[in-house]
RNA sequence: GCGAAUGUGGCGGAACUGGUAGACGCACUGGACUUAGGAUCCAGUGGGGUAACCCGUGGGAGUUCGAGUCUCCCCAUUCGCACCA
């Protein structure tokens, strides 16, 4: 055994050990043992591993051979989200394949998983860009088509008019095209689109279902799906026709000849949209305009035409031909409807459009706006402008004229593109109508402010004094007229008190008391109201409650080479024909290289040019591919047989699926996770699989962060430094005080921390990291320094530290190995005749063995690795075992206690650094294979003590200790508290009051 | 603006159901061994005070014999976002 230790040849060892015995293949369906299914999130294969797949896929393998060594037939895969626009990038820039370049990848970045240790069954390995896996996509997308839950409807794209190509959101900077520097325009194309809106209901309602998800994940979830429960209800228009208006049907007209004058379709894709009535999706309104007609009709058809569950049907559609003359909007907070003072729309909302037509600062405005951000923080923050159209609507339940104005602030892809503004309760129409000069009506009251309102009414009342009970509220009516009559001093403090309150409330936008809305709605609360007030509007054929889902449904077309091509043939006869299953999969060439202008597929004549199945007259392939998120929503089923080649899943799955656990990055916490929800769903009522969510528990673990150091030059660019290039200097009590590049020793400014990234230069290299400590450190350091679900920052001595361990932990072994005796056990022992030294060692060894244990069950690593440090800090103080010891005598008692603190210890660390606990135990003579032993629990009776100390509180307050017998009486606790000398100093003359004895704990003197 | 979380030494972080705040590690200080050490080992290390003691878990109230932990009100930071009407 060699006294010092050496990973590389540790690690070496151990995996060609495990390697021989094929150590971590997963059994299909072994009955005896419970089965446990651990997934990581795969990686795409970018080139190299960052720390953030280290940190990723140590908490897995951890938590995977921690369930081994507990019984359990344990699955953990690894596969490559393979597809993608980095790939096509790295083709262009270098002049390879983005095959080619994606396969050298994977290889380079197995080798490197494989060299961190990691228990992965590798004979399930699976790449998304493989036929036989894509070939699953093609086949699901076509059944989906059948049932409608596929259907096609024109999307926007970002187009980039110098290379004729769509463009990704992050290929566009500053609204310009990333190669060529042209202004990105917006385009419209028929895309496929995926109806996950039929699932919103189910998707929202089986959150409940994951109480072993992080609650933060389960809330943004449901923030995104974003039911609301509401009243939709139309403003007629009357006053339309006397305005010199066109009706809605011409304004609507004109709004698609604006769109139309640019069309784009994409190459290959010939029939426009009329052939999707061959498809089962029967939505009729297939040609959309931007922002001219409300998305709540699209989910009213989704609605009638999902499979499976469907949420609640929705009222009747916006304006069409014929019912033209109504401006409708959506409100959750109907009980102010009365309230209403203006209406807002958006600026591709028809009226406002319409109403630009003979007005050019309104038409320049609506430019400024969608020209503007999208972005809601920007959006939240920003100054609520507006500009009126002129035109008015009537109030459905007042009759009032209600000025109609174009507001930045209203989302053309939201409701119906209109809101109603109620600035009184209401912080953004309250900030857009204060900006502009709009009326303001209180019609909701708190508690206090109708109490003092009452009084106030009272006191001018008795006064026979006058006034508008109604305006009563409006702070302006109260500052204008009510404080100058002559009032007595009583009723003016009423009137003052009153005032304040309502300068105090402000904008009101909790829930209240209705008032100033009439007799039949006065008095009510929030849910009377709303429902008098829907049902007025039911019985007036003006609106109803109905709910409003803010989830879209999902755009899957991408106009990108490197992806799952999508199953469709369009014939000049047959329209879009999907392309039979004895003809999948449509494989994708692997030899392109992208050149960054047009689509790379559709000047492939081999790939483009096909027969139509139906007819059998020549025919184009489509060309778009499938968005990578539907590789990564069944991935994880795949896993359970990736060897079927007739079918996407089998009966292995039953056994297999859910993922029991599930580990992965924050920044997957709704799309990746939502998509998935969906196709389990899909999959299930395709009478797939048998569960109704994959995922059983998740793991979300947080960022890995580093220093940031730059210098900043008078003129010119920042630079950014390498932290491992900098040396940073402390006091003489370890606070930082500065730090200097150790190149040129020159000061260098700090700026905090910040994720790993190239921009700034803070990254590290796993890499290097195995090469310098060996894959155990670098194991170790993840999981020992933060929780799992925090953020880590990376430390340098950190590591150190991690290898340190490991070393006093190899030397230890070594320095015993020589006496320890696998045969020695507890039973063996006279306890009665060995110091209390030892057995304080052993039982701190035990009890920290137990903290563990309850850590691990937690997945709160960090403190397991704290557990098994204080592990061997115990043993290094057994007398018979210390350096310092060399020469004294050992007791059998001593090596047993030795043996079965390292036996347990290395046990313990088996999970999160296998290589040197692997090695170690066979060293050891412990056993071959630490990883089939089973897992170490604490032996309950070497806790026991007979002698404890309990701690002694005057007044709460630690005042000394006494040691009494274990069994002591409370009475004898209670006598021997008094009896010490610092407590009775400090209990001094006083009476005791009370004692207060905490058994085994301590004991508290009131004085 | 909305949603979610988090605030504990110089730093990362411990503290099970309210019961010794600061475990474990890093950094720092002193010492040992060394030609040397950025290796290793030993000791110390929340702040203040010579001391007895006092003060300490973002701030302020409260409940309790006792609060990092429970309740209420503030403040700050981080993350997500598609103005969710």
């Amino acid at each position: 055994m060699n006294p010092r230790y050496s990973p590389d040849q540790v690690e070496r060892k151990a995996q060609a050990d495990w390697e021989r015995a094929d150590a971590y293949r997963a059994r299909d369906d072994d009955t005896r043992r419970p089965k446990f299914y651990c997934l990581s999130m795969f990686p795409y294969p970018s080139g190299k591993l960052h720390m953030g797949h280290v940190r990723n896929y140590t908490i897995g393998d951890a938590i995977a051979r921690y369930r081994r060594m507990r019984g359990f037939n344990v699955l953990q895969p690894m596969g490559w989200d393979a597809f993608g626009l980095p790939a096509e990038n790295a083709a262009m820039a270098n002049r390879v394949p983005p095959a080619a370049w994606t396969y050298d990848n994977i290889a380079y970045m197995k080798k490197q998983l494989k060299s961190l240790g990691f228990a992965i069954d590798w004979s399930r390995e699976l790449a998304t860009c493989k036929p036989d896996y894509y070939k699953w996509n093609q086949w699901f997308f076509l059944r989906m088509l059948e049932k409608g839950l596929a259907y096609k409807k024109t999307g926007v794209v970002n187009w980039d008019p110098v290379d004729q190509t769509v463009l990704a959101n992050e290929q566009v900077i500053d609204g310009r095209g990333w190669r060529t520097g042209a202004l990105v325009e917006k385009r419209e194309i028929p895309m496929y689109y995926l109806r996950i809106t039929a699932y919103a209901q189910e998707l929202l309602d089986d959150l409940a279902k994951l109480p072993e998800w992080p609650e933060r994940v389960r809330a943004m979830q449901a923030n995104w799906i974003g039911k609301s429960v509401g009243v939709r209800f139309a403003f007629r228009y009357e006053q339309i026709a006397s305005a010199n208006l066109l009706p809605l049907s011409q304004v609507n007209e004109h709004a698609r000849e604006r769109v139309s004058a640019r069309p784009l379709l994409p190459p290959g894709e010939g029939t426009g949209m009329r052939d999707e009535a061959v498809f089962a999706s029967r939505e009729r309104d297939g040609v959309r305009d931007v922002g001219a007609a409300p998305r709540s009709n699209e989910r009213a058809v989704a609605m009638r035409n999902a499979a499976g569950t469907s949420p609640s049907p929705s009222v009747p559609l916006p304006p069409g031909e014929g019912r033209e003359e109504k401006l409708w909007v959506f409100t959750t907070r109907a009980d102010t409807i009365m309230g209403v003072t203006f209406c807002a729309v958006a600026a591709e909302h028809p009226l406002a459009t319409h109403a630009a037509r003979n007005n050019p600062a309104l038409a320049d405005f609506i430019e400024e706006c969608k020209r503007g951000t999208v972005i809601e923080a920007d959006l939240a923050t920003m100054e609520k402008k507006g500009m009126p159209t002129g035109l008015s609507v009537t109030h459905p339940l007042t009759g009032e004229s209600v000025p109609v104005w174009v507001g930045n602030y209203v989302l053309m892809g939201y409701g119906d593109g209109a809101v109603m503004g109620v600035p009184a309760h209401d912080k953004r129409d309250w900030d857009f109508a204060v900006r502009n000069s709009l009326p303001i009506r209180r019609v909701i009251a708190s508690k206090q402010l109708l109490e003092d309102r009452y009084r106030a009414i009272d006191e001018l009342e008795k006064e026979n004094i006058s006034i508008d009970r109604e305006k009563i509220t409006d702070v302006r009516y109260i500052e204008d007229f009510v404080f100058k009559k002559n009032i007595s001093k009583q009723a003016e403090r009423a009137i003052n008190t009153l005032h304040s309150q309502l300068i105090h409330e402000g904008c009101f936008i909790d829930y209240g008391v209705v008032i100033n809305s009439g007799e039949k709605y006065d008095g009510l609360d929030y849910e009377a109201a709303i429902d008098a007030i829907a049902a007025d509007l039911k019985a007036k054929g003006l609106g109803d409650k109905q709910v409003q889902w803010r989830l879209r449904d999902w755009g899957i077309s991408r106009q990108r080479y490197w992806g799952c091509p999508i199953p469709i043939v369009h014939c000049p006869s047959c329209g879009d024909v999907p392309v039979p299953d004895d003809q999948l999969p449509v494989v994708l060439p692997e030899d392109c290289v992208p050149d960054g202008t047009g689509n790379p597929l559709a000047k492939r004549a081999d790939f483009v040019d096909c027969t139509c199945s139906r007819c059998g007259k020549p025919a184009k392939r489509e060309t778009d591919t499938m968005d990578t998120f539907v590789d990564s929503s069944w991935y994880y089923a795949r896993f359970c047989g990736t060897d079927n080649a007739t079918a996407m899943v089998d009966q292995r799955v039953d056994y297999w699926m859910p993922v029991d656990q599930y580990i992965g990055g924050i920044e997957h916490a709704i799309l990746h996770l939502l998509y998935s929800r969906f196709w389990t769903k899909v999959m299930r009522d395709f009478g797939l699989v048998k569960y109704d969510e994959p995922f059983t528990r998740l793991l979300t673990q947080g960022m890995v962060l580093n220093d940031i150091y730059f210098r900043k030059p008078e003129s010119g660019r920042i630079t950014y430094y390498n932290p491992a290039d900098v040396d940073v200097t402390c006091d003489d009590k370890g606070n930082r005080v500065g730090a200097v590049l150790r190149a040129d020793g020159r000061a260098v400014e700090w700026d905090g921390l910040g994720t790993m990234s190239k921009s700034k230069n803070n990254g590290v290299d796993p890499q290097q990291l195995i090469e310098q400590y060996g894959a155990d450190t670098a194991r170790l350091f993840v999981i020992f320094t933060s929780p799992p679900e925090h953020t880590l920052e990376w430390s340098d001595s950190g590591v150190e530290g991690s290898s340190r361990f490991l070393k006093r932990l190899w030397s230890f072994a070594e320095e015993s190995k020589t006496f320890v005796d696998p045969g020695l056990i507890a039973a063996t022992i006279d306890w009665s005749q060995t110091d209390d030294e030892l057995k304080i060692a052993r039982r701190e060894i035990h009890l920290a063995l137990k903290q563990a244990n309850n850590d691990f069950a937690k997945l709160q690593f960090n403190t397991v690795v704290s557990a098994a440090m204080k592990m061997l800090n115990a043993l290094e103080g057994v007398p018979g075992a210390s350096r310092s010891a060399q020469g004294v005598k050992r007791q059998p008692a001593d090596k047993m206690v030795v043996t079965e603190g390292l036996n347990m210890l290395l046990r313990l660390l088996a999970p999160i650094t296998p290589h040197v606990t692997h090695v170690l135990w066979q060293e050891l003579g412990f056993g071959d294979d630490i990883a089939r032993a089973p897992w170490p629990v604490h032996d309950e009776t070497a806790l026991a003590r007979d002698v404890i100390e309990m701690v002694v509180q005057v007044n709460g307050k630690l005042r000394g200790k006494v040691s009494v017998p274990a069994d002591a009486s409370e009475e004898s606790v209670r006598q021997a508290a008094l009896a010490n000398a610092t407590i009775a100093h400090h209990v001094g003359a006083k009476p005791v009051r009370k004692v207060i004895v905490v058994p085994g704990k301590l004991v508290n003197v009131v004085v």
